[in-house]
DNA sequence: CGCCGAGTTGAACTGAATCAAGAAACGTGG
DNA sequence: CCACGTTTCTTGATTCAGTTCAACTCGGCG
C-alpha cells in the first residue's frame, strides 16, 4: 500500500479516473521536498526543473523586475506549481518561486516525465490536466485583469479562498491583484467599514 | 498523398516530430469550414464543441460584458484557436468567438478528440501540446499586463506582429491591449510623431 | 530594549476612462 | 457610381482609480 499513490489519486480524481495501479507507478517518480518559509525554490534565470505538486503550505511564483517584483501566482495544497513556462521550454526565465510558508512538495523531474511519457499514457495524460487546468487559472486571471477593478478582484479572492487572507501577507495578496500594498490596504479598509 | 496532413505537419513541427503517416491520421479527422466576415463562430453562452486551427484569416475570442466586449485573443494563420476554457470543461461560458476578416479553419470535434485519445498517443500529444502552447500565451499576456503600461504593450505588440496593425481594426487591437478605442488612438499619435 | 519589515494613512500626481462632438472610411441600395 | 447611414477613428475636456512618496504605527524577534 502506497501512501503517495493514493494521495496522487485523490488530487487527480476531479480531472481523470485511472486505477491505483498506474498512480503508484506515478508515484514512484516522485520525490518529495521540503522549504522554509521565504526559502527561493527556483531562482530568477535559472531553468525550471521540475513540475510539482503541494501538498502542505503554500509559495508563489514571482516575477523580478528593477527593484520590485510582481506575484503571477499564489499556490497551495493540492495544486500544480513551479515556472511552468521555463519547464516547458526548458530555458530560463525572469520567474522565481518561493516558499511563503513552510511547505512541503511533491515533483517530478522533467527527464523522468519524459521517461514517464515512454512507458505509458498516464505521463501524457497527467501533462494534458495539468496544462489544461493551469490555462484555465491563466485565462481567468486575465478576464478579471481586464474587466475588474482591483476591489472587484480582491471580492471575487474573497469569495473563493477566504482563508488567504489569513495565511498570507498583504504585500504577496496586493501584488497577485495586481495593485500595491497601499491600494489593497485602503480597499481592505473600505470593504471592512 | 493528403494536403491537410501537409499542412498540419508543417504547423505542428515546431512543437514535436511525428512520422507524416501519423499527422494523415489527425488530418483525417479534421473538418474545413468557412467564416465571413464577422460571422459569429460560438456565441455567448454556447459550449465549444471544436479545438480549431486558423489556415487563412484571423478570428478573435472576446468577453461579453454589460454592455460592452473586451478581446481576450487575436487568433492569424498557424495558431490554435477556439473557446479553449468551454472546450475543455465542455459547459457554455461567456466568451464568444467571431471572424473578423474571411477565415478558413481547420477543426476537430470534442467527441472525434477523444476518440483519438483512443485510438493513439498522438491525440493526447496533440491536446499536451495546445494546451502548453496556450498556457504560455495566457502568461504572457498576464505579465504584459501586471508590468507594462499601454504603450508598452502596444510596443511589444508592433514587435512580435507588425501586420496586425494593418489587418485588424484599431478597436479590436485595443481591447486586446486592455485600453479603449481613444486611449489607443492617443498613444499611436503619439509614437508616429 | 531597539530594530526592522509590514501595514496604515495622507497628499500630490498620473495613466487611462469617460463623455461628447466631429471627421473619415465603409458598405449597401438606389 | 454616387448618396446615405453606420461604424470607426480622432480630438478635447473632465474625472477617477490607482500610484508614488513620505511619515507614522504596530508587532515580532534578535
Amino acid at each position: 500500500m502506497n501512501k503517495t499513490g493514493i494521495l496522487i489519486k485523490k488530487i487527480f480524481d476531479p480531472h481523470f479516473e485511472a486505477p491505483l495501479e498506474v498512480w503508484e507507478t506515478f508515484a514512484s517518480f516522485l520525490k518529495q521536498s521540503s522549504y522554509k518559509k521565504n526559502e527561493i525554490i527556483k531562482g530568477v534565470n535559472k531553468t525550471e526543473k521540475h513540475l510539482s505538486i503541494i501538498i502542505e503550505g503554500s509559495a508563489a511564483i514571482f516575477l523580478w523586475k528593477e527593484n520590485s517584483t510582481v506575484c503571477l501566482d499564489l499556490c497551495y495544497e493540492n495544486e500544480f506549481f513551479g515556472d511552468y513556462m521555463s519547464f516547458l521550454t526548458q530555458k530560463p526565465t525572469e520567474l522565481f518561486t518561493q516558499a511563503i510558508e513552510p511547505t512541503e512538495i511533491l515533483s517530478i523531474s522533467y527527464l523522468d516525465l519524459n521517461e514517464l511519457y515512454k512507458r505509458s499514457q498516464i505521463g501524457m495524460h497527467i501533462s494534458r490536466v495539468a496544462a489544461e487546468s493551469l490555462f484555465i487559472d491563466k485565462q481567468t486571471q486575465q478576464i478579471e485583469l481586464l474587466m475588474l477593478t482591483a476591489e472587484e478582484r480582491y471580492l471575487k479572492l474573497l469569495e473563493r479562498q477566504p482563508e488567504i487572507v489569513q495565511r498570507t501577507s498583504q504585500k504577496h495578496i496586493a501584488s497577485y491583484l495586481g495593485i500595491t500594498p497601499e491600494s489593497f490596504s485602503r480597499i481592505r479598509k473600505k470593504i471592512t467599514l
